[in-house]
DNA sequence: AGGTGGCCCTGACGGC
DNA sequence: TGCCGTCAGGGCCACC
């Protein structure tokens, strides 16, 4: 379940390991988490050996570590990916999927994926912004994220609320936990259609969003179980600031109602009857 | 062409 | 005890 919190201290935590960094050998233990890139594992390997990484950088819940080439090493976590450093010859994880090894003897990095919805791919030319991503709008952690022009995006769509916020080309890094979380804290139902928000609201959830992710990322982000970890194979707190994601009975902080669980888009969403009551212009 | 739903993938868990 | 169905949920992609 990395969202962008997860993500970005991830990001933080490989800055540190692999700035600067020379590539001696990439090892691919699986072929699907690398199935983004088309030439094949063999070919992935063999671009990566010998360069330079410099400072990751991520957008949404995409990260990539650009290489002194210019070029990029593109990843995603998806559902179960963890990036991990280890010293050299520690026991592999169970889901090992690809380890970079350096010339130095300071530890390796492992991409470690129990689901592989993950993936790594080389991003030709993608060091500033791999092309693969240039669809995905800017997170509001981004310096030049545009508030203004995201409440506009989010109220041109035609479609329920919560569906937009997870549409990562409206704005990007937020997931089913941090949307539950920002319309419970903004009072809003998950099925309030976009194109009846006013300006103030549609501004409102945003800021919501952004204000939950900022406190999740404060305490290393939210960890369920071991599927999220950072780099250290550490957890984060933020499990104890939900308020509703999870919540199924338990009553709502704000007026003790129980918290309700529903299918949504063949999964859950979970909000509170009575200050998210389902809105008169609705779509589901 | 924007909106929508199916699918990928593994492991945990509950019911019988 | 063991088998099976369900759920978890990112993003891609086909379809309407």
């Amino acid at each position: 379940m990395p969202e962008l919190p997860e993500v970005e201290v991830v990001r933080r935590g490989l800055a540190d390991f692999t700035t600067g960094r020379t590539i001696d050998a990439v090892e691919v233990l699986h072929p699907r988490p690398v199935r983004r890139h088309l030439a094949g594992p063999d070919d992935f390997i063999a671009r990566l050996k010998g360069q330079v990484f410099t400072a990751p950088a991520r957008r949404g819940k995409y990260l990539w570590l650009p290489l002194a080439s210019g070029d990029a090493v593109l990843t995603h976590l998806g559902m179960s990916g963890q990036f991990r450093v280890q010293p050299v010859g520690a026991p592999d994880e169970a889901h090992l999927r690809v380890r970079f090894r350096f010339a130095d003897d300071l530890g390796e990095v492992r991409f470690v994926d129990q689901r592989m919805f993950g993936g790594l791919s080389y991003s030709e030319g993608g060091a500033e912004l791999p092309g693969e991503i240039a669809h995905i709008a800017r997170d509001p952690f981004d310096p030049l994220y545009d508030a203004e022009a995201a409440a506009a995006a989010l109220r041109r769509r035609k479609t329920g609320l919560k569906r937009a916020l997870l549409d990562q080309t409206v704005v990007s890094g937020i997931g089913n936990i941090y949307a539950d979380e920002a319309l419970w804290r903004a009072k809003m139902h998950y099925a309030k259609a976009t194109d009846s928000l006013k300006p103030l609201q549609a501004r409102e959830i945003l800021r919501h969003a952004h204000e939950v992710m900022a406190e999740a990322l404060g305490v290393g982000g939210t960890s369920f179980d071991a599927l999220y970890v950072n780099v250290n194979g550490e957890s984060g707190y933020f499990e104890r600031g939900l308020n509703v994601y999870g919540q199924e009975g338990s009553p709502c902080p704000r007026d003790g109602r129980p918290i309700r669980r529903e299918p949504f888009m063949n999964r859950s969403s979970f909000r509170c009857p009575r200050c998210q009551p389902v809105p008169r212009l609705a779509r589901w």
